[in-house]
RNA sequence: CGAGGUGUAGCGCAGUUUGGUAGCGCGUUUGGUUCGGGACCAAAAGGUCGCAGGUUCAAAUCCUGUCACCUCGACCA
């Protein structure tokens, strides 16, 4: 009987080999991530699902400090006019704008935007804020939620609203702007791979694929277990692009007026997206420890015997005092089975059981997550045996996924090898840099190119579309 | 936005073809026995059938619209 039940549970994952879209939305759903709401488009955000973003946040906003950024608090609501002022910009985002048209019982004399991205405002005041070369840079960076009005949405992924940061920076130079948009991107791929333990593939976007407005986009790309690319981040150089329309100005130390120089760069809630499509396994969420609300869960076992719930929970405060983030799940309504299961399904990395025989021995039982090894381990010094699994779990799931992106990641030659690369992973390939070339393989295939990597060392002469001379090396997979 | 599918108790589903006043399993509550991988017995509570109209003496069931989710396209930093 309770094989048959274990069973059923298991069943409410859709295997992730049968429906890999349908098995994401079970584990969003399952492990209790976050819930539709009556707003369309717009999800709630549970608090086991906050949590990680609250540690992703804190952990983030540590690096973005670390580089001489400052937050601040900018309008949710843009002035139309404001939008219009770039024009490839507005192109790019009309379609996905949501306007205020109305305050209280009034129509409004100029419709407003809920901010799609902050550019426009973050430009009209840095030109109030910057009058001479001594006030430069400005790198500000606000955590915030943005709206686009989005045809299809999937938690997390793709939402009509969605909780991110936006760093906007200006500088003198042209040179700085490119230094603190590389910068950016590297502080993006390490947070990506250290501490979500998320690979990534970074670079420059093509002309077609860059951010509407950017002279320069580069991205992080991660690959998700279908082998489809999700970009879980950008960095933007936009030069003058933005600063001319806005002008802003400053007097330089030559005596001349000049146009600053733009970057911005986000990661949004997406990034939780990743964590789940990277790491997720039949049963459930996987998380690494970096960002886990709860590091160890600890599980006592036939809870009811003398000294056994006392003895557990010792075990957890001792673990708590070595800062570690523990659980201690002491609920009687549900058996230890049950607890494991559940504590799977919602990716804890760290079990670990105290029960009877454990206690009579000094022992308790350590699970794994990413391995399901199990051990008996010394209560005594147990806080340095979980620290080092914790790492160790953490550097495996990294690797692990480092495996897997490798594994579906092939040089491509032909049209048809790509063809056959991008159904299960990212196609390298020798790119003429024509647009025609992308439109084509999109059609054909639908997959998109992703980012042009930094090395660029050929891996063959001709564009693999049209066979003309190419030198660009370019990644070309389906994306979310 | 186009094509297809789904929506019935917290979760998973049956009932819709042929209209007749809603059922099953799990979970929940209470009491008892259990407890090292999703326990057992007993009793109980829980649903205006996604929502809004319409047809009808009568609608979960038929019609129209709408919303949400899933799949495949289109679109999209």
């Amino acid at each position: 009987m309770a094989k048959k039940n274990q069973q059923e549970f298991v069943q409410h994952i859709t295997p992730r080999s049968e429906d890999f879209s349908q098995w994401y939305t079970d584990v969003v759903k399952l492990a209790d991530l976050m819930d539709y709401t009556p707003v369309r488009g717009c999800m709630a955000i549970k608090p086991y699902g906050y949590r990680i973003w609250e540690l992703l946040q804190q952990q983030l906003d540590a690096e973005f400090k670390r580089t001489g950024h400052e937050n601040v608090s900018m309008p949710m609501l843009i002035p139309e006019s404001l939008l219009l002022k770039e024009a490839d910009h507005v192109e790019g985002f009309a379609p996905e704008v949501a306007w205020v048209t109305q305050g209280g019982t009034e129509p409004l004399a100029e419709r407003l935007a809920v901010r799609p991205t902050s550019e426009t405002i973050f430009c009209t005041m840095y030109a109030k804020w910057v009058q001479s070369w001594r006030d430069l840079p400005l790198k500000y960076n606000q955590w915030c939620s943005v709206m686009r009005w989005e045809k299809t949405t999937r938690p997390f992924l793709r939402t009509a609203e969605f909780l991110w940061q936006e760093g906007h920076t200006i500088h003198a130079t042209a040179e700085e702007a490119q230094e603190e948009t590389m910068q950016m991107l590297e502080v993006y791929r390490d947070f990506c791979q250290d501490v979500l333990a998320v690979p990534v593939y970074c670079g420059q976007k093509s002309d077609k694929e860059k951010f509407a407005g950017a002279r320069a986009t580069y991205s992080v790309e991660a690959m998700m277990q279908d082998g489809k690319a999700l970009q879980s981040g950008t960095s933007h150089n936009f030069g003058t692009n933005f600063s001319e329309p806005f002008e802003i100005k400053f007097l330089d130390k030559d005596g001349t007026q000049k146009f600053a120089h733009e970057t911005s760069w986000g990661v949004s809630t997406r990034l939780i997206g990743a964590i789940i499509m990277t790491h997720g396994d039949e049963r459930g969420l996987k998380l690494p420890p970096k960002v886990a609300p709860y590091q160890v869960v600890v599980v006592p076992v036939a809870a009811h015997k003398p000294g056994v719930l006392e003895g557990a929970q010792a075990v957890a405060d001792k673990l708590a005092a070595a800062g570690i983030r523990v659980r201690f799940d002491d609920r009687d309504n549900v058996t230890p089975g049950w607890k494991f299961n559940e504590w799977e399904l919602k990716g804890v990395p760290v079990r670990i059981e105290v029960g009877p025989r454990d206690l009579a021995e000094g022992k308790a039982m350590t699970v794994r997550r990413d391995t399901f090894e199990k051990a008996a381990m010394d209560i005594e010094g147990l806080e340095e045996t979980v620290l080092a699994m914790l790492e160790d779990v953490q550097k495996n799931m990294f690797e692990t996924a480092r495996a897997f992106r490798d594994e579906h990641t092939a040089d491509v030659h032909t049209l048809e090898e790509l063809g056959e690369q991008v159904n299960g992973g990212y196609a390298k390939a020798m790119w003429c840099g024509e647009q025609a070339c992308e439109d084509k393989v999109k059609e054909m295939f639908s997959a998109t190119t992703r980012c042009m990597p930094f090395d660029q060392t050929p891996i063959g002469e001709t564009c693999v579309c049209c066979g003309k001379p190419a030198h660009k090396v370019i990644y070309f997979a389906k994306a979310y």
